[in-house]
DNA sequence: TCACAAAATGAACACGTGTTCATAGTTCTG
DNA sequence: CAGAACTATGAACACGTGTTCATTTTGTGA
């Protein structure tokens, strides 16, 4: 069929197969424009039978803009990232893009990154990463390329910004540790914390606050010093060798929490029978035996749809309001403070 | 500076600004044929000042290349998935490519996939996938694009393979389990394995064949009828409620030995005090405190930067012998089967 | 049947780059 | 010093597509 083997199928070719000018294969296949009937039928099957693809380069060239979106993220291990990402990449296929992804080891890569997402013309770029790359974000805006953030809120002119609700999960989080008869409450962080732990422990002061207008409620908080499962277990040992005590744990990740639970267990506490614990992020991890851990779950498959929306809306019309998007969250009760029955 | 905002600066803005030809712009940035040192620091003068940078759609077209790899993963929410697409993105990156993730849900999603990678001229492709996409990969080789497996051999023309050293991994795990004093081996693995699963059971048979020499030793083979952690962990349950008995069980990975793991705590057991353990692929969660399991290691750094080797030996010379390279793993000795103390 | 609107079509241009080719200038060599 | 070898340079073409703009064909109502 194809004669020279090494020449991939252009459009000049399916014309000629099918006897039409160019021009008409490409309105074929853009659907731009008008072409009758059977002469579309012609084209259609003379591409069929070339193999013929359109060349996304030359395309993207002409339009000025490429069917990627690029996707920055960071901390691939962590679980809650890698679900992240999986939910974006299934909602970016489903809408016919294809994902650039970009893993930024240390912020000045970040620069770089940008760049090559702007030298690729890509049709957006999803932010995921827990540091603010403010300067290049800039740079896509400057380029017109629509930018959406997840899950931290940049102050930046022009670029949308899609969130969990942490303070509805906050609200449910201290809400059933209270309902569970905890007042002592600690909050546990990483020292330095991203946008999302900072904005979750402040709900979560606010929270307990409001409610100490009914009981008396105490609360502390607990730092840790690395972040991830490390961190919270080292920041379990070391409060147990405090004289503190406390009753109901909140934590800022489930890596945390997960980390904590494991570090109380090595000093010989454990979940609930010594004290409930709540982690923030639903993953795999925390529904295994080993944990079972309470946590407030995110919905990606929303989130990732939202973050989608945006930049479909701000590649429209690059003038749109920028939209700051709560995606509501969920209580999912599991064994480290289990369901009331009242 | 740049007149026209909505104008992205070209070669030819350079080269007028130089005062020089678009030829010797282009020259300049692809350090292809000859260009005088002062012109050449008089176009990146002007390419600095203008904030030039080259539009890889256009480029690629050219070239009939792009700078792109595509990677093909699938169940991202596996730590081991996502480690290896983590060390993949960075040795990606630190070869100046960008990385055109796909995920495939339902094998029939794939054919597309790889026909976009296609369509995006991509310089390589990486197959990380379980399932093999037989048909497509041929579709690649047709259009002269590397493409190179992981962990999966494929009986496919031009194509390499990367797999870590299925053989090795399991005689480790065999002479560990066996040098601890088990006599009593079981070998768990998903009914439906991937061919690394079967691979290791192979080898696994074949090293404790091989110790039945010296001393008498028995093996069974325990069925997960579901993949990753739950198939671990039913396949425990199962197993308990039969009257077999085992001392030592390898997984066929760290999924499905975490599971098995939590299965038995649930009835009763656990290891090392009843059994010893041994999984395949060393995760975060396997180094958690709850776990501590003795695993196969694999070199992920090693795996990728082989694959990338193969895509650029491959890119440059398309009838290149197809390589089958092994990379070795290490024991990685924690708690669910320690270390000897001869 | 005619006038006119609407649909269909192909020629031509634009997108931004890499590369070949011929030419002018420069250095080397015997 | 003449010729050769080499470096530097710009004009021109190719890459494969989308889209505009005339032009031709078709369809419609009176």
């Amino acid at each position: 069929m194809n004669i020279n083997k090494n020449h991939a199928v252009t459009a000049q070719d399916v014309a000629t197969k099918a006897g039409v000018s160019r021009a008409a294969v490409s309105r074929t296949f853009t659907n731009n424009g008008s072409v009758a009937k059977e002469t579309r039928e012609k084209i259609l099957k003379a591409a069929q039978e070339l193999g013929y693809q359109v060349n996304f380069l030359a395309q993207g060239l002409n339009r000025k803009r490429s069917q990627l979106i690029g996707v920055v993220v960071a901390r691939l291990s962590d679980p809650f990232r890698s679900r992240l990402l999986e939910g974006l990449l299934s909602e970016i296929q489903n809408k016919g893009y294809q994902a650039l992804v970009t893993e930024i080891g240390n912020p000045k890569d970040l620069e770089e990154t940008i760049r090559r997402f702007t030298q690729f013309r890509v049709s957006g770029v999803v932010v995921t990463s827990g540091q603010p790359p403010t300067g290049l974000v800039k740079e896509c805006v400057q380029h017109n390329i629509p930018v959406v953030g997840i899950n931290r809120h940049m102050d930046i002119k022009d670029v949308d910004f899609i969130c969990s609700d942490n303070q509805m999960g906050a609200t449910l989080a201290a809400q059933q540790l209270i309902d569970s008869g905890c007042h002592k409450l600690a909050w546990l962080n990483y020292k330095e914390s991203t946008w999302s732990g900072v904005s979750r422990g402040e709900a979560f002061r606010n929270a307990i606050e409001q409610k100490q207008a009914e009981q008396v409620l105490n609360l502390i908080q607990i730092t840790a010093l690395q972040d991830g499962y490390e961190g919270g277990r080292s920041a379990a040992k070391l409060f147990c060798r405090s004289d503190e005590r406390v009753e109901g744990v909140f934590c800022a990740n489930a890596q945390l929490a997960c980390g904590f639970l494991d570090g109380m267990r090595e000093e010989g506490f454990d979940a609930p029978r010594d004290f409930h614990l709540i982690g923030f992020d639903d993953t795999e991890l925390t529904a295994q035996y080993s944990y079972r851990l309470t946590t407030i779950g995110q919905d990606i498959e929303e989130t990732a749809a939202r973050a989608l929306s945006c930049l479909e809306a701000r590649g429209r019309d690059a003038t749109t309001e920028p939209r700051f998007e709560v995606v509501p969250v969920k209580l999912v009760l599991r064994n480290t403070s289990p369901a009331l029955f009242c």
